[in-house]
DNA sequence: TTTCTGACTTTGACAAGCCAAAGTCGCAGT
DNA sequence: ACTGCGACTTTGGCTTGTCAAAGTCAGAAA
């Protein structure tokens, strides 16, 4: 079993693979990542090939074995439930359930997770719209488009929000910006380096293209949404 | 804020305190019930005497300071309102819950166990009946008797089982033996050193003496019984 | 009063994590 | 090919929490 320090750098490897591919996360980005400083990183990293926990190679990057990669997509599973728990059961704030869930994903046993996502109704999505990954490790993530991407007058739909800083999502819930909600593009300003949408009933808000890339979006299409 | 380590500890000592006398814990006893060798247990009572949560007198043994006692009842009030919580709410057993107890007693915040508390209603005691600290640090324990010591044919009625073990508490469950249940003594052997009792509808049991010392009881006089 | 014994304390060692600072490496730019 | 510099690794040291084993003490037994 591993330690919860672990379990930290496990997930946080995990979290950094941008696509799917066998690429590898340099050590320095790790570090910071994780909180510490590189040399203990490094020290970490060593031990945790001992266990066959994940592949490093000096100077290049660490990646996820197979073992690590189930292990930490266990982890991302117990701090996604325990989201959704805080938010949907004791009616936490959204903005604050990350670093709630940040201790408790080390703490939940097996089968208080099986009765949390009983009583949640197996949930696919946490509140952030982050997929959870299923018991046996897999994870649907559904197809989503950066929002600056995005072409203008087209009905979209908010899949995701990809940030988990207290004040931005704080801004966002103001703004109606949660999944499920639907906008359209109404401008791209390249020089302005800006992006004006519409959100549901709200008035029109421009956001900097930085902040507008952390709204993962899909098409909606003339279909009814179905959030969560 | 102490560790979890040190939060383990000051339980220990709180929960040994027989009355509420100002007598101190053998530090040999301290070690067992943390699970430690009794080195370790010394020199952990040394640091934590430092920073003023016990009086520590050597060869004699270790108390709480008015700070200390302060921290074990947060800790105290955590364990039983989880424990509660498992059994209430998440349907796990009564004899399953105090070792989950045990880990998510150091995890929970006080907004989250804030929210837990109002969600089972703000509960006086524990799925064992054991009280639940206040907020603020009071106990009001109700009075009770230990089994063996009550006179034979009165209607009593459990308050509380002084056992953590899940093969105990199985069993005590089976049987009927739970906080609210009502029972009269039947028998007392001093020789067969055995008390025989009766449990609501069930059929007459013999328990001996150290097993019925666990059970807590109270007078249950004509009144209605009000469990929890 | 002296001795023995079990409970306690001390000592030395170790594992997990961490940091600061010194050392090394690879690559970008010349 | 050479030099620098930033990223990485190594080294030495610290803290917390633990055990094993050796040393000490107080009170029971003689
Ligand atoms: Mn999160
Ligand atoms: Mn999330
Ligand atoms: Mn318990
Ligand atoms: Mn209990």
């Amino acid at each position: 079993m591993p330690t919860s320090t672990v379990e930290n750098y496990l997930k946080q490897i995990y979290i950094d693979q941008p696509t799917d591919e066998a690429t590898m996360m340099p050590m320095g980005r790790l570090a910071s990542a994780v909180g510490v400083t590189p040399g203990t990183a490094t020290a970490m990293i060593k031990t945790m090939t001992e266990s066959d926990l994940v592949v490093y190679e000096p100077r290049t990057g660490v990646r996820l074995s197979p073992e690590g990669e189930s292990l930490a997509l266990q982890v991302l599973r117990r701090h996604r439930l325990v989201e959704l728990w805080l938010v949907e059961i004791l009616g936490l704030d959204w903005s604050e359930v990350h670093e709630e869930a940040e201790v408790l994903e080390h703490a939940i046993s097996d089968k208080v997770l099986a009765r949390i996502d009983a009583l949640l109704g197996h949930p696919t999505v946490d509140p952030h719209g982050d997929p959870i990954p299923t018991a046996d490790g897999d994870v649907v993530a559904r197809a989503h488009t950066s929002l600056p991407r995005c072409e203008t007058d087209k009905p979209l739909r908010i899949v995701r929000i990809a940030d988990q800083d207290p004040e931005f999502l704080t801004y966002a819930d103001q703004n109606g910006l949660v999944p499920g909600a639907r906008l359209i593009v109404e401008r791209r300003d390249r020089i302005a380096d800006a992006v004006t949408i519409r959100v549901g009933g709200h008035d029109p808000i421009t956001l900097g293209t930085s902040a507008a890339e952390r709204l993962l979006v899909e098409p909606a299409d003339g279909q009814t949404a179905d959030p969560r």
